[in-house]
RNA sequence: GCGGAGAUUGCCGAGCUAGGAAAAGGCGAUGGAUUUAGGGUCCAUUUCCGCAGGGAUUCGGGGGUUCAAAUCCCCCUCUCCGCACCA
């Protein structure tokens, strides 16, 4: 199908409003919604998948006359426009390449430059990308109504944004408190995985250590550790003999760590102040008590100590540290090590040391250090540790932790899981944020009516129902606002923007009364909570409007109640620990009854030529230029059928190449079409019934969502029947004629283009996309027709394989189809009206009974009709015999004598 | 580690929910047909054995339940995904 007509069709439905759908009480909704695309950029293959499905079922709905609704907007919110636009105004060289390809796909070489410059401002970013995108989804045949379309930097949107979280406020569900964040000391600013050199690759996530206290005449020293339960096997403590060290004021009192670890610690805390350096020596020639332990230890100079790694001071505790211990071993320290975790194992410290050879290797020092911590942490049981003694390490380590908190005898250090410096070069710390916004998914009530919202929903397929269950149950509270990026401001307090996942949780209620919403703001400026209350939640207005509002409140209401609940939404895996546990408990905790999200789809991942899409691996094929190489039918249909909805799908030459070859056969049996054939034979009445049955499998699949198992039925199968009576010397375009109308429309969720093109060539002037589909179609089945064709390719099949067992050439074959003699036979036999004279049949028919076919078809006839066909397929003549003897050996219904001479 | 998904033929993948002659469909391979240059299209074969439509063996490994197990139960091995603030 070549673009031109693309381009004509998609023109047309474009002017005739063919997918902007109006109200009509008198014909049931459907709504569905996928995800709005992120505009910092173009899509690839993968991307396309969502939304495709979305169109072939929003398409196949409407067939079967719903009133369908197949809303898109964009998302603009959060870091990543403002971070690649940041970049490009720093002249980045991979940021500008990243751009460039994805300019080229739309643009002459000698306008990128412009445009670049334009995408130094964020928004040009968003808008542009949000242009080319609806260009994309236009081309692919998108059925969406695009007159209802917005994204979330739209003021008015932002209005809904802020009535949603007074709304959870109002329920209890906004929260504020501490929370520990990746930042950067130089920009003054939080940093998230796309502002980290090679945070995306290498991810950065952030580790809580237990800063405990060692109290010393003069000040105390702090010694961040994972392991707080390992604290009665200490045996002293470890500086760098290198590292700078700091006395600091906190609370009252006084404490020393490395420098680096107090520029860290004073973004944790508050009021920390820095009095002097302290000399080594000065630290080196105390002793420091062990809190809860008690005793006194002494400090040692140890060069493996990292000053920025927690504070700088470590305690030592070698019997379950292996660098301790090799420390110790090495520099003949003659301090008593001791034992505090026993496991069952022989999995401990002198073990792993021989077993990897540390002494002389130390490559394998942190394998084995793992090793020993996961082997502890999972089964070892605390010893010589007083009152936490016979406590399992897990229990333990909580334990001792929280004692520690509770006397001042420890505080929490966070440390981020490796060194992190931002893509300028500044260094990566943990800071805490004060005042931090939550929305609190952890309560109890929002929980439960969150299950009982999923376990009413219909989920396609089935086992991500639990999975959506888990995930709610998994949710605790979530950060939902942050200090950059692009978004709503939130409504308590301006200097926070809106998390952009949080903003994104029940936009589509928009999709539903876009226009009336955006007049009303642009009239009033704004949006009060009234309105939206009685537009969303049936409350009565409490201020007075003038008749240009009003007359637009009334109208959003009217849209609002016919088309919302969501009655199906589809995404990605990826998307349910996250954005779909966020978007069913909003809605659960804020909406009810008919309003609630009626369906669920998730389509598994897509790879291309058997690899994760990803820019490192190159093999990132952009959608566009897919629908150019090929059409976007052909990409509709790998979609399709190119795998199950719940399996991943891989992009690759090989499998188009079958489904091109298929595509191209259909056309050219339309493009071949002629009406010229008044031919009458059975096998037309096959086709006919054959299609229907498959029309049938196709309801059924469809209705449950298998659209590779429907298209399967509707596309191969009726390909393959078309070529079947061709093969048998009939007239291919009787049997097209005899079913192209139905055929169309049933094919045109997956074929848009190519079906509205052949139906407007061969059927009518209308647009297939508008026509429906009869659901009744039994009584166009003639099963017995079936039948009879599986018969004829039975006997076939058995006496080709009798042919490829005997090795001499035979001419005539014999076929004796069953007589009265056998079907009486049957009859009386089941009856236990068997006369003697047959029970000479009794040992045969017992053999062959479970292949007998019970429906007794004509044999007679089905064969003597087919004659020519049979002798032609093998090349041979045929007899057709019907008996009427009673035999040894008969012919059973199903199972005709075959003898060949 | 926890949670989830999975292992079927040369390969990709159905079948498993409701147990009843395993191998749908595709790719690849082989043979044949076709005035097919080649790619194309069609027919057949593609676990093994078989001179009559038959038989045997198989669904990661090992047990069990059952008249009957790819399917149900238990154990083991291996693979993939998620584990949080990021769209």
């Amino acid at each position: 199908m070549d673009n031109n007509i693309e381009e004509k069709w998609s023109k047309l439905w474009y002017e005739n409003h063919v997918f902007e759908p109006e109200i009509d009480e008198g014909i049931e909704k459907f709504f569905v919604t996928v995800p709005w695309p992120y505009t910092n950029g173009s899509l690839h293959v993968g991307h396309g998948r969502t939304y495709t499905l979305g169109d072939i079922i929003a398409r196949y709905k409407r067939l079967r006359g719903y009133n369908v609704l197949f809303p898109m907007g964009f998302h603009e919110s959060g870091t990543p426009i403002l971070a690649f636009s940041e970049r490009l105004r720093n002249n980045d060289i991979n940021t500008i390449k990243l751009y460039k390809s994805y300019l080229s796909e739309y643009e002459k070489p000698e306008d990128m430059d412009i445009i670049l410059e334009k995408f130094k401002e964020p928004e040009n970013i968003a808008d542009y990308f949000a242009r080319v995108i609806i260009k994309d989804f236009k081309n692919l045949g998108y059925s969406i109504d695009w007159t209802r379309s917005f994204t979330s930097a739209d003021k008015f949107y932002q209005e809904i944004v802020k009535w949603q979280f007074r709304k959870l406020e109002s329920l209890g569900l906004l929260k504020k408190g501490e929370y520990p964040i990746l930042y950067s000391i130089n920009d003054e600013n939080a940093v998230g995985e796309d502002d980290i050199k090679d945070g995306d690759t290498d991810k950065v996530s952030i580790e809580e250590f237990t800063g405990v206290v060692f109290k010393g005449k003069n000040y105390n020293l702090m010694a961040a550790s994972l392991r707080p339960e390992t604290l009665y096997g200490v045996t002293n403590l470890w500086i760098n003999p290198e590292a700078r060290y700091v006395l600091i004021g906190y609370k009252n009192d006084k404490y020393v760590m490395s420098y680096e670890g107090y520029l860290k610690f004073s973004f944790q805390h508050e009021n920390v102040k820095l009095i002097s350096d302290v000399s080594n020596n000065d630290i080196l020639n105390q002793k420091f008590k062990v809190p809860l332990y008690g005793i006194c230890v002494s400090v040692i100079s140890a060069s493996f100590v990292d000053p920025d790694n927690g504070t700088g001071v470590v305690y030592s505790v070698p019997g379950h540290s292996i660098f301790d211990y090799i420390y110790f071993k090495n520099n003949n320290i003659k301090n008593e090590i001791k034992n505090v975790v026993k496991t069952n194992s022989d999995t401990n410290v002198e073990n792993l040391v021989k077993k990897y050879d540390l002494f002389n290797n130390d490559s394998k020092l942190k394998e084995a250090t793992q090793e020993l911590y996961k082997e502890e942490f999972y089964n070892g049981i605390l010893i010589n540790s007083g009152k936490y003694s016979n406590l399992s390490v897990q229990e333990a380590r909580e334990l001792i932790k929280n004692d520690l908190l509770k006397d001042n005898n420890a505080m929490i250090f966070y440390e981020t899981t490796r060194k992190a410096i931002t893509r300028s070069g500044s260094k990566v710390i943990v800071a805490i944020l004060k005042d931090q916004w939550f929305i609190d998914y952890s309560q109890k009530w929002l929980k439960e009516k969150s299950h009982d919202l999923i376990n009413s929903m219909k989920f396609y397929p089935e086992l991500y129902r639990k999975a959506m269950n888990d995930a709610i149950d998994w949710l605790r509270e979530r950060p939902a606002a942050r200090k950059r990026g692009i978004g709503t401001k939130l409504p308590f307090d301006e200097n926070w923007i809106i998390e952009s996942l949080s903003d994104s949780t029940i936009y589509m209620v928009a999709y539903t009364n876009r226009n009336e919403l955006y007049n009303i703001y642009n009239h009033l400026n704004n949006i009060n909570d009234d309105i939206l209350d009685h537009i969303f939640l049936n409350k009565n207005l409490k201020n007075k409007y003038d008749d240009y509002t009003m007359e637009n409140i009334v109208k959003a209401k009217n849209e609002f109640d016919y088309w919302y609940g969501n009655d199906l939404r589809i995404t990605a895996p990826p998307h349910i620990s996250n954005h779909l546990s966020f978007y069913i408990m909003n809605h659960a905790a804020i909406f009810s009854g008919k309003y609630l999200p009626g369906g669920l789809m998730v389509s598994g991942l897509v790879i291309s030529n058997g690899a994760k899409i990803s820019k490192s691996k190159g093999n990132v094929i952009s959608l566009l230029e897919t629908v150019k190489k090929y059409s976007a039918d052909i990409y509709r249909l790998f979609i399709a059928v190119g795998a199950d909805i719940s399996s991943l799908l891989d992009w690759n030459e090989k499998d188009l190449t079958s489904i091109i070859k298929k595509q191209s056969m259909f056309l050219s049996i339309f493009e071949n079409y002629s009406d010229n054939s008044d031919d009458n034979n059975y096998i037309y009445k096959w086709f006919y019934s054959s299609f229907y049955k498959n029309l049938k499998d196709y309801f059924t699949n469809m209705e449950s969502m298998d659209i590779r198992d429907a298209y399967i039925s509707i596309f191969y199968n009726v390909l393959n029947d078309l070529k079947y009576v061709e093969n048998r010397g009939f007239n291919i375009n009787k049997a097209l004629k005899m079913v192209m109308h139905d055929w169309l429309i049933a094919l045109s969720p997956v074929m848009p283009y190519s079906c509205e093109e052949l139906w407007h060539k061969y059927v009518k002037d209308s647009f297939v996309s508008k026509e429906y589909l009869d659901f009744n179609i039994d009584d166009k089945i003639d099963y017995n027709i079936l039948r009879s064709e599986e018969y004829l390719s039975r006997v076939l099949s058995d006496i080709r394989e009798i042919l490829k067992i005997i090795k001499y050439p035979g001419k005539i074959i014999n076929l004796t189809v069953y007589g009265d003699i056998q079907k009486n036979f049957i009859e009386n036999f089941n009856n236990k009206t068997l006369k003697k004279e047959y029970n000479m049949m009794i040992k045969d028919y017992m053999k062959n009974k479970n292949r007998i076919d019970n429906n007794f078809l004509d044999e007679y006839y089905i064969l003597n009709e087919n004659r020519e066909f049979i002798e032609k397929s093998l090349n041979m003549k045929i007899n057709i015999i019907q008996c009427n003897e009673i035999l040894l050996k008969n012919p059973w219904p199903g199972r005709p004598l075959i003898k060949i001479e």
